[in-house]
DNA sequence: CCAACAGTAAACAGCC
DNA sequence: CGGCTGTTTACTGTTG
């Protein structure tokens, strides 16, 4: 599109000059200019938004210029200027980087078009061109790694978001080799220069669809395999129909919950008002909330190194006390074990199942649950699962999530028998079920319950029974077991993340008691046992901690084993 | 130290 | 009589 015409090309047309249409004819050229001609027009409005000048002039100018959004939406994989001068703290790190990265543009320039075009420079041309690019490559890599200190920006390639990764990545020496070779082989020395723009970016097209191509179907949302959305609230009965129409998902305590906003407002009324007036869709919006993608896809990636770290230890775990098996075999004791038929139902005894790992690819996020405890890698023992409610995302997404998971790994699930029936009830048609379906949908969702049956039953039926939030209904088929949510909701303890004390000892524990006192941060704990820590006004996390829960031991603590994050 | 909550075990009753 | 369902009590451990 930007060969032949579109609204940047007259832009480009104007930097690059008339040249330019005459030396694509080799379609190997050709290929490489429709690459570098995007990457470079990515290149030209980053150093027009960010307020620096074309590679022409001497100059760096401060006012930082608006970048359309239809350009920064066109690149999924591309962060915005917008975004960077939201995201980076201190802003004067971003300014600084951005500049030395325009004046080795510059350089890189300046060393191409002042230098003879004769022959025998040509070496010592591209020496100088390869060692300017090492540089920048440094510095893009600087970068880059204080985006990943904000826990902004992954390490793998593919995964990265911003063009700098992608100009990194097109720096790759052979292609820099190639290239070279490709262009000046067609065409003179002087009218490489005029195209040094383009040359510098060569690849990056490649790039960035393989980054899309690998990482969009990730990034914007999950949408469940039962339909749910995990950012939506649980289903809920029709006696609160009422909160429905009173509650928003960037609505709460009195305020809006957009990204920065904390606009004050009464009420829902008044919130609809301001979110119509104030988040319309405009350039703002969608910069915004395109930053909002960037952080969630930054903790998804965290989340599946995390999951499949934890997937590797368990696997460690059960399988050294055994023979050797394969990598890939299911963590599933139960199918070991002697069942009764009506225990198995749901896996029929010695019917292979799913495999979890490893000969099967199946993405990292599925290859382990959010969250389990420590203790859960055994489950024997009298212990306490009551961090379900309280710790973990709430049960709907974190099982949809880890469906597959829970479903083949004998791992004990990391929520309460309330709420594991709690979601078998409400996940039936009718939302009733009797006490034997109750039985077998614990036994199909999760390997766990598929031995040590008499024991969970009894919990089953304790539950079912102690809860005022189960209701037994008479029913034509017999007895049928339902959920009064408001009660459910009533019985529910405030869940832990987020909570204060919880935060304080974190931040104390990490030696940061002067920066807790000293420094208002804001802070939030993912489900994934990660501490964001936030300057004031800010939603975007300035720090990085996760941790982990050991062991326990005397005077029963636990002991938070903590470090610090990229 | 305490209250609340959660998990486990077990006794018991009613029903089929 | 045995198994299932449902209720209740006792106890222990965990957490705020």
């Amino acid at each position: 599109a930007l060969y032949r015409s579109g609204p940047h090309t007259l832009r480009l047309a104007n930097r690059w000059g008339p040249p330019c249409s005459a030396k694509c004819i080799s379609p190997v050229i050709l290929r490489k200019f429709k690459q570098s001609a995007l990457q470079a027009a990515r290149q030209f409005i980053l150093q027009q938004a960010t307020g620096l000048n074309s590679p022409s002039s001497n100059e760096v100018k401060q006012s930082p210029v608006q970048v359309p959004v239809s350009m920064a939406m066109m690149t999924p994989q591309m962060i915005t200027p917008q975004q960077m001068q939201q995201i980076l703290s201190p802003p004067q790190l971003q300014a600084l980087l951005q500049q030395q990265q325009a004046l080795m543009l510059q350089q890189v320039t300046h060393t191409l078009t002042h230098t003879g075009s004769s022959q025998q420079q040509l070496g010592n041309k591209q020496l100088a061109f390869q060692q300017q690019l090492i540089q920048m490559q440094q510095l893009q890599q600087q970068h880059i790694l204080n985006l990943q200190r904000q826990g902004l920006v992954s390490l793998q390639p593919g995964q990265g978001a911003v063009p700098i990764q992608s100009l990194q990545q097109a720096m790759c020496p052979t292609d820099l080799q190639q290239l070279w070779k490709d262009v000046t082989g067609v065409q003179s020395t002087e009218e490489v220069m005029k195209h040094e723009g383009l040359d510098l970016t060569t690849n990056s097209s490649n790039t960035t669809s393989y980054s899309a191509s690998k990482v969009s179907p990730q990034i914007p949302h999950h949408p469940l395999p039962n339909g749910q959305n995990s950012v939506h609230t649980p289903k809920r009965d029709s006696s609160t129909h009422e909160e429905h129409t009173a509650s928003h998902p960037l609505y709460g305590h009195g305020e809006c919950k957009w990204p920065g906003c904390e606009a004050l407002c009464e009420d829902m009324g008044q919130f609809i008002k301001h979110l119509n007036s104030e988040h319309a869709l405009d350039d703002r919006s969608t910069a915004q909330c395109r930053v909002q993608m960037q952080v969630v896809q930054q903790l998804e990636i965290q989340l599946a190194k995390e999951s499949e770290r934890l997937q590797a230890m368990m696997t460690h775990l059960h399988m050294r006390p055994s023979e050797p098996k394969p990598f890939n075999q299911p963590l599933n004791l139960a199918s070991t074990m002697s069942l009764s038929k009506r225990e198995t139902e749901g896996f029929p005894e010695g019917l292979p199942h799913p495999p979890t790992s490893a000969a099967t690819p199946i993405t990292p996020m599925r290859q382990g649950p959010s969250v389990i405890s420590s203790s859960s890698l055994h489950g024997v023992g009298h212990i306490r699962r009551r961090n379900s409610d309280k710790f973990c995302t709430p049960i709907a997404s974190e099982l949809a999530q880890n469906c597959e998971f829970y479903k083949n790994a004998d791992v004990r699930p990391p929520f309460t028998y309330a709420s594991l029936i709690r979601h078998a009830i409400l996940e039936a048609p009718d939302r009733q079920l009797t006490l034997n379906e109750i039985y077998n949908w614990f036994t199909r969702m999760f390997a766990y319950f598929r031995r040590n049956t008499a024991t969970w039953k009894n919990a089953v039926r304790h539950n079912l029974s102690l809860h005022k939030c189960f209701v037994r209904v008479e029913n034509v088929k017999g007895a049928v077991w339902t959920v009064d949510e408001v009660e459910y909701q009533k019985r529910r303890p405030p869940k832990m993340t987020g909570s204060p004390t919880l935060v304080k000892n974190i931040i104390s524990g990490l030696g940061f008691g002067s920066l807790n006192a000293s420094y208002q941060v804001s802070a939030f704990i993912t489900s994934n046992r990660h501490l964001y820590l936030s300057e004031p006004g800010s939603v975007f996390p300035c720090l990085c901690v996760c941790f982990s829960q050991e062991r326990c031991v005397t005077r029963q603590r636990w002991i938070w084993e903590v470090s610090l994050c990229a």
